[in-house]
DNA sequence: AGCACTTGGTCGATGTCATCGGTCATGGTG
DNA sequence: CACCATGACCGATGACATCGACCAAGTGCT
């Protein structure tokens, strides 16, 4: 289904997703047509699901990043999740398993900020906040093999 | 220092970071020189951090996806610090304050390789795992504004 | 076995795009 | 006021993506 050529263009993209049609034939082996190809099969059979960017938050002001973990109150557990929705500083959040309902990712630009967001949470949640000290795995793929 | 153009360059890349400059010249408003000159300059200034493509893990036969809160045993924060790293499943993982020392995402093909992987880590951490089940927020960019 | 069909590739022509040098308007500063 | 730095535009040129035509290899059917 998804063979050596396809992992090789999937890490050089991962790397690079700018990187030309030409480019990325040179470094796969095959013509840049047969790229696009596969690249256009990769995306309608949902491997590739989009082309993004990463940017600093820090050049935003967002001096800290924190791992929030959420308990919602009894009844609360829709309100919750709209409103970490609705809150943009929360740039990611899983639903899980266990007794803390959302884990969510937080960038805030100052202490203060912090609190103020997360009293708007503890009127229907219980919350516990880590901060982030440093990013020991940056974002990566598992091993396609 | 980054301007309402910067943002909303930044905001379609986020969405599509394979767009030609000449569309993002259309979108901004400005020439495509202008447009790879104000690229240049957020690379530089370390704002676009760099290009990179979201893939789906399912395709890999990633079926679990879990968050593992890690709290290394009395002197073995290096070494489980190092074995994360070394796990590639681990696909993300922040130090952080507070009990547990580490948060990271986990991607498995099954209960028996979470099994597997977090045994290893247990000879020299206690664990806590939360299955996900759903993840109301994808990755997102907080406010520039 | 042989033939037709499907799949995934190359090649070459054409049109689109990125890039570079030159130019200009603007705003801040000595 | 004059100067310089900044950030933009334009136009020419070379690089690139795309499209159609064609080809080779594997598959299944008669």
């Amino acid at each position: 289904m998804t063979d050596d050529i396809d992992q090789v263009l999937i890490t050089a993209l991962m790397d690079d997703s700018r990187l030309s049609l030409k480019a990325l034939a040179q470094i796969s082996g095959l013509s840049s047509p047969s790229v696009a190809e596969r690249l256009r099969r990769l995306e309608e059979r949902g491997v590739l699901k989009g082309y993004t960017v990463e940017i600093d938050p820090k050049c935003f002001g967002y001096q800290l990043q924190a791992i929030v973990r959420i308990r919602p109150l009894p009844g609360q557990l829709q309100e919750v999740e709209r409103q970490i929705q609705a809150i943009p500083e929360f740039t990611e959040c899983d639903k899980v398993t266990g007794d803390d309902c959302f884990i969510a990712r937080l960038h805030v630009r100052s202490m203060e900020q912090l609190d103020t967001l997360l009293d708007r949470l503890n009127t229907h949640a219980e919350t516990n906040t880590a901060i982030v000290k440093k990013t020991p795995v940056k974002r990566r793929l598992p091993p396609m093999a």
